[in-house]
RNA sequence: GGGCCGGUAGCUCAGUUGGUUAGAGCACACCCUUGAUAAGGGUGGGGUCGAAAGUUCGAGUCUUUCUCGGCCCA
């Protein structure tokens, strides 16, 4: 047969879409034209939208998440360019801070280097390049997955520029003193002289002495336990005389005891056995037992009482105490522990300098100031004995943190830090403020960090580490005074501006206090700034300082990790300097997961990373993962989700292909408003109308950030109502009719509309495939981008409801005939539905609707009649039969009669 | 352990202020087509809405408890 009376598509758009092998070439296309700087050419003037960069860590390679992030924020600023806008994104990278350091000092053990052998400088340089190197892999990573943005000129927290910015930001807190110097416990080693970070810790045996010691109950409110004695243990007895309060929790229940008939102590229930067993003391009478809660409000004093430790020791509830070892009471002090400082923090008691670097008590120490505390607690045994204080005292041999280097035990040492005061100049409440005027996708984000900005303590910002910017802090040798001075913060930007902040570590520092101040008259601080810091103020050296954007941005986007992280740090940096939020708007998504809800891990062998899925399925699979998920919870993926999605994209390209092979790779730009929808056929009529209908969810969906919904709106008009209704109903129009005929040539028209329509409203999601297809419709222009595109402006006129509702009456009306012609098939009658000849009958309400139209076309049967019948018992009864007589060898409708439209057409000519 | 968030067909998601027999697409099964062909079309099966209790004439939707999972904190 002949197929030369037929039109049938011809597309060089191939079925097999091969992305991991093509994407890379569109990647060099988009290199090769300088996408992006014709982007903001393009877009110049335009109102702008700024997706201000959440900087990942210059450290390993990208994952699930961090995929997940770049594409979801390249999606939305793509939306916002076709959306008319100048959406500008600059990637930034976070560089400084300890995870970088350790690798360094990583690789010092490898070469059994000494860390402490290296100048600080040369040091600082080694992690400086390793950031540098991660960048610059990381940032092929994220343009493989097709992210556009200014990656020339990315930012980062370790340029010169950053530096600069980020002393000036210090300075301001500084100036208005609410960064302040007060102290705080870290983890210190004795031998080394330094703090150590959780990841320098091992945790090995060590015996210690363990006391139990009584404070003497002074104030309660309730009656009972007045005169009695509260009892704690301790394994570290040289922290007693820098106890400030104890703990209790309110769900333990306690006993009020009489021990050798003498005098009343207090212990938990649960560790009556233990402390009789630890302590030798048979002789237990029980005289009361009660709620932990009855101790709110007590108060006791301290066991060196007589002898100047003559402040109140409060009791508060602290659900850290347990009644795993001890006596159910923790003795607090909050220069010596972490639970300790918080909670003593959350009730005022601030923790003092106790113990100096080398381990010997400060003057703050009143009887034993210089004696090192590992030598104390001896003395302090000896002491508590002397007041009668004692209970008992042991040995216990458990697990304790000690030096990776010296292997010197550990202590929980305060140390002089600086923090941001939360209060001091109303930062809480400007952060409270600030966040009631930002919107948040999803809403729930709001009271997430609301809750947390409610409750946090000061922020520490001081780090005593080396890779970092240091904090400009001089401290007169004088009188200990802290050196506020502006012109010294310029000046010391200025030089950083021009050759970094590693001069700072320098010797001579003459040159960063200007001619104004002598160094000899002044101490430096060797602490850096915690990274927070670093990019919470990215706001001020990225989107401040450079003209290509805009303070504050449009918007934020990370996981909702960063809503303690940087969400938050910007959030209190730039309202502390600013009194406003650096964003407009937040959007956060939430954590990836695996096909069953569990977070991946290498144990669990869940793991996928963005590499696999690239190599098997290519980028726009995974951004249609991206865009098909719900962001505002977990997502899920494994390869069946995977699978699924690559299934869909199938759809998708082959719904384009279609659209292509019909108009034969031939695209016509027809203006939209000048197309006469009257003088089309109701069906191209009713398309049309589609295109208007989901016009409008798609900015609706687009400007709620709904892009799952988005998706699944563009998806289901791919599927239902082109492939399955329109297209299907148009082949016989396109293959048979003739090319100049004005029905058939309406449809190719529309088919170039939805063609065009589908194309920009799927680029910001499908960005390879759609570049793949427009370069492919517009090949004689050799530097054109899909992504230069402005969505379409659809007509409001091609909304027609009228009409719409009648076709939900029509295709009511077509899925009654397909059962009927499924009848048919399933019995072997039929193969083809142009087999069939269908009879319909209906009431007057469908009748009046369907009277004038053709239901062979619409159902695709050979002949069709409909006719009004009240009489029939449903509203609609459909009659099948096989259609007699030939087959038109052209349109292949069956009948007794030659073919209506093609007559008796030679075979072969 | 605490705070917050979540659990609707195998999968991705809809389900207005509580109101008929809980929806869509994909996947699956069967059939058709061979003029979108490693495509296309049709029909169909599939859910005790995480579990239990409660409020109500009525609960996927409101309350409580439990359970599983995630994030943050300890």
């Amino acid at each position: 047969m002949s197929k030369e009376h037929i039109n049938l598509p011809k597309t060089a758009f191939s079925m097999k879409a091969n992305l991991p092998v093509r994407e890379p070439g569109i990647l060099d296309y988009w290199q090769k034209i300088g996408l992006y700087k014709k982007l903001r050419q393009k877009s110049k003037g335009k109102k702008k939208f700024v997706l201000h960069d959440g900087p990942p860590y210059a450290n390993g390679n990208i994952h699930m998440g961090t995929a997940l992030n770049k594409i979801l924020k390249d999606i939305i600023t793509k939306f916002h360019q076709m959306d008319g806008k100048d959406s500008v994104y600059v990637p930034g990278w976070d560089c400084h801070g300890l995870p970088i350091e350790w690798k360094i000092e990583e690789q010092y053990k490898k070469n059994k280097k000494n860390k402490n052998d290296v100048p600080i400088i040369e040091f600082r340089k080694e992690c400086r390049d390793f950031a540098t190197k991660w960048i610059g892999i990381h940032k092929d990573q994220f343009q493989r997955l097709g992210v556009i943005g200014d990656w020339e000129n990315y930012y980062s927290t370790m340029s010169f520029d950053a530096e600069a910015q980020i002393v000036r930001e210090l300075g301001k807190f500084l100036k208005e003193g609410s960064l302040y110097r007060g102290y705080k416990p870290v983890l210190w080693s004795t031998v080394e002289k330094t703090a150590l970070a959780d990841a320098e810790v091992e945790y090995m045996d060590h015996v210690s002495d363990t006391i139990y010691v009584e404070f003497p109950v002074v104030k309660t409110n309730f009656k009972e336990i007045e005169n009695s004695n509260v009892v704690i243990w301790t394994t570290t007895p040289w922290t007693i005389p820098a106890n400030k309060a104890l703990a209790y929790n309110q769900s333990l229940t306690y006993l009020l005891l009489e021990i050798d008939n003498e005098k009343k102590i207090i212990i938990a229930k649960d560790l009556l056995e233990s402390f009789k067993k630890d302590t030798n003391i048979e002789n237990t009478k029980i005289i009361k037992e009660f709620s932990g809660k009855e101790f709110k409000g007590t108060f006791c004093s301290h066991p060196f009482y007589s002898i100047g430790y003559d402040y109140e020791i409060p009791m508060l509830e602290a659900r850290f105490v347990t009644t795993e070892q001890g006596t159910g009471i923790v003795h607090c002090a909050p220069s010596h522990g972490p639970d300790d400082f918080n909670l003593c923090l959350n009730n005022n008691i601030k923790a003092v300098e106790t113990v100096d670097d080398d381990g010997r008590y400060t003057k703050n120490i009143l009887h034993f100031e210089g004696l090192h505390i590992f030598k104390a607690n001896s003395v302090i045994i000896d002491k508590l004995k002397e007041h009668k204080k004692l209970i008992a005292n042991g040995k216990l041999n458990h697990s304790y943190p000690h030096s990776w280097r010296s292997k010197a035990p550990l202590v929980h040492r305060a140390t002089p830090q600086w923090f941001i005061s939360m209060e001091s100049h109303e930062l809480r409440s400007k952060a409270l403020k600030a966040l009631d005027e930002t919107t948040f996708y999803p809403s729930k984000g709001k009271e997430r960090i609301k809750s947390m900005i409610e409750t946090r303590p000061d922020w520490c910002v001081s780090r005593q580490r080396v890779w970092g910017v240091p904090l400009p802090i001089f401290t007169s040798k004088k009188d200990g005074k802290v050196l506020i001075d502006d012109d010294v913060f310029e000046n010391i930007a200025q030089i950083y501006e021009k050759e970094g902040s590693d001069c700072w570590f320098s010797d001579d520092y003459q040159k960063l206090l200007g001619n104004k101040y002598k160094a000899e008259d002044f101490n430096k601080l060797s602490d850096i700034v915690e990274v927070w810091f670093d990019s919470g103020s990215t706001h001020s050296f990225v989107l401040e300082k450079r003209a290509d954007l805009k303070w504050p941005a449009s918007m934020y986007l990370e996981g909702s990790d960063q809503h303690r992280g940087w969400f938050h740090s910007s959030l209190l940096e730039s309202c502390g300097t600013r009194g406003k939020a650096p964003f407009e708007s937040i959007l956060s998504h939430g954590f990836v997961v695996d096909g069953k809800g569990l977070k991946m891990s290498k144990s669990q062998g869940n793991v996928i990373a963005p590499e696999d899925i690239l190599k098997k399925y290519g980028a726009d699979i995974l951004r249609i993962w991206v865009a098909s998920s719900n962001y505002a919870e977990d997502l899920r993926i494994d390869y069946s989700i995977l699978d699924q999605h690559a299934e869909a994209y199938r759809k998708i390209r082959n719904t384009f292909r279609f659209l292509l092979g019909n108009i034969r790779d031939k695209y016509e730009n027809y203006d939209f408003d000048k197309i006469d929808t009257n003088n089309l056929p109701e069906l191209e009529q009713l398309m049309l109308h589609k295109l208007s209908e989901i016009n409008e969810k798609f900015y609706l969906n687009f400007k709620s950030y709904n892009f799952h919904n988005l998706y699944k709106e563009l998806l289901n008009f791919c599927t239902v109502d082109l492939s399955a209704f329109y297209f299907d109903i148009r082949k016989d129009l396109l293959y048979c009719d003739p090319i100049q005929s004005k029905n058939r040539s309406d449809c190719i028209l529309v088919l170039n509309v939805i063609l065009q329509c589908l194309l920009k409203w799927f680029a910001p999601i499908l960005s390879f495939t759609t570049e793949e297809i427009f370069s492919l419709i517009f090949n004689d222009k050799d530097d054109s981008s899909i992504h230069l595109e402005n969505f379409a402006k659809i007509p409001s006129r091609w909304r027609n409801d009228e009409l719409s509702k009648n076709w939900e009456k029509i295709k009511f009306i077509r899925d009654t005939v397909n059962v009927s012609i499924e009848n048919m098939r399933a019995n072997k009658l039929i193969g083809s539905s142009l087999e069939t000849n269908i009879s319909i009958k209906l009431h007057d309400e469908l009748f009046k609707i369907a009277d004038n139209y053709d239901f062979s076309e619409i159902c695709i049967t050979s002949k069709a009649s409909v006719e009004n019948d009240n009489t029939i018992n449903d509203k609609i009864e459909v009659t099948t039969s096989k259609a007699e007589g030939e087959k038109c060898p052209v349109c292949w409708k069956v009948s007794l009669d030659p073919c209506k439209k093609h007559g008796k057409i030679q075979i072969s000519k």
